[in-house]
DNA sequence: TCCGTATATTCGCTTTCCCGTATGTGAGGT
DNA sequence: ACCTCACATACGGGAAAGCGAATATACGGA
């Protein structure tokens, strides 16, 4: 069971915030497409990816070349409801992110997952 | 206009997770109740509610010794909606201080605001 | 004015976090 | 087999966060 301080610590810091809402508005992305919205390097992008995955906030998986991110399914439902209402109120704060990722071309096409 | 992350970054740390929580919980809480409800020294609880108020998500007033903190109300509506999600969920969570807090005594006696 | 209670703040220290750079791994494609 | 592209990880170093202990401030009552 995660605890309350526990999820607000991966969402501590800007880039776990900001891609964790645009992944949670998207569906899924992929690390590159994290990496043109979010304007930031792929190393850094990936660590944090890899810490939100680790403490059971994303899943991820593998298809092709590319990693494709999304949140964990099983989450507990306050995390998921909380995610929603910060989304809701908070397009504008996302805007820059959704318009590159709207703008980003190769975009990877994805299939469907299994 | 207080952004997603710094609204995490005050939640981030344990103390002040159930600090804020339970002063959502209870509309007002002196210092001293909460020290007794977190069970934790003084100085500790005293620097994480100044944070707290620094950075906008609590307000205070003193009222003869004691200094009551609650929730500002000037609080975007996601944030507060956000802890009213968090509360409801986990109420187990936040039990062991709410048990303390009711079984506190010699609880100050507090006077209607204004 | 002196004292006790409630709260706030400072200081030095330790730990945790975040970053950039460099390098490793794995899947396609030729 | 080799190359490239996408992604992950290891390794420092620097900044920030959190803590305990000690001290300061503010109020109320005797």
């Amino acid at each position: 069971m995660i605890t309350p301080p526990e999820v607000f610590r991966n969402l501590a810091d800007e880039t776990r915030a900001r891609a964790t809402l645009l992944i949670a508005s998207q569906g899924e992305l992929c690390v590159c497409e994290l990496v043109c919205a979010l304007d930031d390097s792929q190393p850094k992008i990936s660590r944090h990816l890899a810490q939100l995955r680790s403490s059971g906030l994303l899943r991820d998986r593998r298809q092709g070349q590319w990693v494709y991110y999304r949140l964990n399914p099983e989450l507990p439902a306050w995390v998921q409801e909380m995610l929603q209402v910060i989304l809701q109120a908070n397009a504008q704060w996302l805007a820059d992110n959704t318009l590159r990722l709207q703008n980003m071309d190769g975009r990877p096409v994805r299939d469907a997952c299994c």
